[in-house]
DNA sequence: AATATATTCGTGTACGTTAACGGAAGGTGT
DNA sequence: ACACCTTCCGTTAACGTACACGAATATATT
């Protein structure tokens, strides 16, 4: 490891050669006030020619500035581990921008429980922070609560599942009609033509379904597109507990018994156990997300599919995004994650 | 005249809270001698008590070292535009620690032409880098390479193919075993038992090939595995232009025509193309790697799948783990890319 | 003309860390 | 006794930038 080149650039090289302190040359940079148009344009024109890139290091540490960000997810259920993922990410991208003055505050909610929304969003716009991450679960509480944080010139980057029109910086998280799409492509080599096809919506809010059915939406569209004959049923289940998902598959099923499954939320494990209890396994079962518990099925054969959109990386890009926007840098303002398809092979090497 | 912040949690609070000044902190930070070792002792339980974690950017502003990385990779070819991918990923995580006193060098070989490699093999060992990143295409030729940077005491990565014993600092790439046997699990799907599969190794370089066969060798162990009756026959092109390739492929065809065709690298356009000039339309075709040509043939639907295993972050993780170690952080000692799976409907979402 | 006010600029200190330098205390050999 | 090490530790000047403070100069006001 050698010493480091003679460094000719800097704003000390700059304030010599335009005859001026670094006093000035400081003040040009950073566009504040104090400076003749005279002297602001020779400096100017020596900072192009020496192409300077002021040292983010040395800038950071001699600001005092420090950026706060405040984080608003779901909290983790003994229902479903799936937001784990996402405040990894979200931790991941805090430390590493700790050194860089930036502080992310974590709060959380309960998705079963509205009101924890609203008194967390109450609680974040109290304490002035510089910038937003937002999983926008709740509908209607959320426009609310993203009017004010406009009101308040607070900028927020949305993840996990998308609002339209609210001015966001950016959009981080699935493409959900086209993830549903996918599913149906996966699920037409499973079946075959004028068989049928179960939908299953799992959720206790109502509020949270729009998310759900623009994947359910896709998944009819690809159907449609190349009229393959086969049968979509649907049903809906408003409880989240395993007797009652328990007792409405076996209703529907006695009814008319589908070929494949598709369950268009992580809670597919919930259906696998229904399966295994019953010993169905001639119905094929496709879902979402890399938990623990949806891969025990994966390995098992229950489930034949998992499709993942990063939830890791939502968070950490959310974080970033955000941050990033708060320096002035341009960003994305949508960035749809890859659709990820898990299978028994391949499991083992996804990464979050 | 502003005070210094009471809080700090830096190596001034340490100092103050070990009775020493912060120059002895700094010794047992940076493991240098001169310390006894009972004040080395309190001074380490304070700094885990704190977990301190140094600053970044002060270290950076005030050491004067340079790391120097060399990465030695394929050049891009007019044959296949892969290594567009890592390289990529290297200069994205180059320039992301350009700040931090790190510079990289990015040198090239030429895949058909083994000199090239050795040549510039000789060249990075002339310039003393502090650490390597290589892809080592020519087995035997990496091997002595490797010897000879562990004589000179340089650290090393290797990325997208894996070779034994070189006491790397890392491996990042595929696992081309489990690579192979994912291909043939999505196979399955896509054929019924009894039916033919051909296996297509094209490379020019018989060194190149150990890195195929086994991906060869995965697919196979998955058919036998499960005794699907599938019979797997297999050819290997030495020549990578398109005329020999369709000589061969025409002669295999006339023979014994397969109705699935797995090609173990990321040539499987030019299969495509024969397909396409010949009007060979019931017969599916896997293959690797996420490039412009490739794509248009899966959109076409010649194409069925195409595995891919993050090219690019091959390259940007390379670096990075070379980084990490010069800098003395641990670092994972393989690190598997994730399988990704491509068809029609996800490539669009598709992030190298 | 004297004073007040604005404008423009230079100086000094701080950010947290590295590393060179030097000093004190104690030991060794003659 | 002296000179000369060693070991251990404190002091201090950088690194490149931000920013507060105040000095110098120019302009306006009375």
């Amino acid at each position: 490891m050698k010493k480091r080149a003679e460094n000719t650039t800097g704003i000390r090289e700059i304030a010599k050669r335009a005859n001026v302190s670094i006093g000035t040359v400081d003040r040009v940079i950073n566009n504040r006030p104090g400076v003749s148009a005279k002297t602001k344009e020779t400096i100017q024109k020596i900072i192009e020619e020496l192409d300077y890139q002021p040292n983010i290091m040395a800038r950071m540490l001699a600001s005092k500035k420090v950026i706060r960000i405040a984080a608003l997810i779901p909290s983790v259920s003994n229902e479903t581990g799936y937001w784990n993922a996402p405040l990894k990410g979200i931790n991941e991208a805090a430390s590493e921008i700790r050194n860089f003055g930036v502080v992310v505050d974590n709060y959380f909610f309960d998705q079963n429980a509205k009101q924890t929304f609203t008194d967390q969003a109450d609680n974040i716009l109290k304490q002035n922070y510089d910038g937003l991450l937002l999983a926008p679960m709740f509908e209607n509480e959320s426009i609310a609560f993203l009017s004010r944080c406009r009101q308040n010139h607070i900028p927020f980057v949305l993840i996990n599942s998308d609002l339209a029109d609210q001015a966001n910086v950016a959009y981080i998280g699935p493409d959900l009609f086209q993830s549903g799409y996918l599913a149906a492509h996966l699920s037409k080599y499973l079946i075959s033509a004028s068989q049928t096809v179960l939908v299953v919506n799992i959720s206790r809010e109502i509020d949270l379904h729009h998310h759900l059915l623009k994947k359910e939406e896709g998944f009819r569209t690809s159907f449609e597109k190349e009229h393959t004959g086969v049968a979509i049923d649907k049903v809906d289940i408003n409880e989240t507990d395993y007797d009652s998902l328990q007792k409405t598959l076996k209703r529907v099923f006695k009814k008319n018994k589908p070929d494949l499954v598709f369950v268009t939320n992580s809670r597919v494990s919930s259906v696998a156990r229904f399966f295994e209890e019953n010993k169905i396994q001639d119905v094929k079962l496709i879902g979402y997300d890399f938990l623990e518990e949806n891969i025990e099925y994966l390995k098992k054969g229950t489930i034949d599919f998992l499709i993942c959109q990063k939830p890791q990386e939502q968070g950490y890009k959310g974080v970033m995004s955000i941050y990033q926007h708060l320096l002035q840098a341009p960003v994305e303002s949508v960035q749809y994650m890859p659709i990820d398809i898990i299978t028994k092979e391949n499991y083992s090497y996804y990464k979050n």
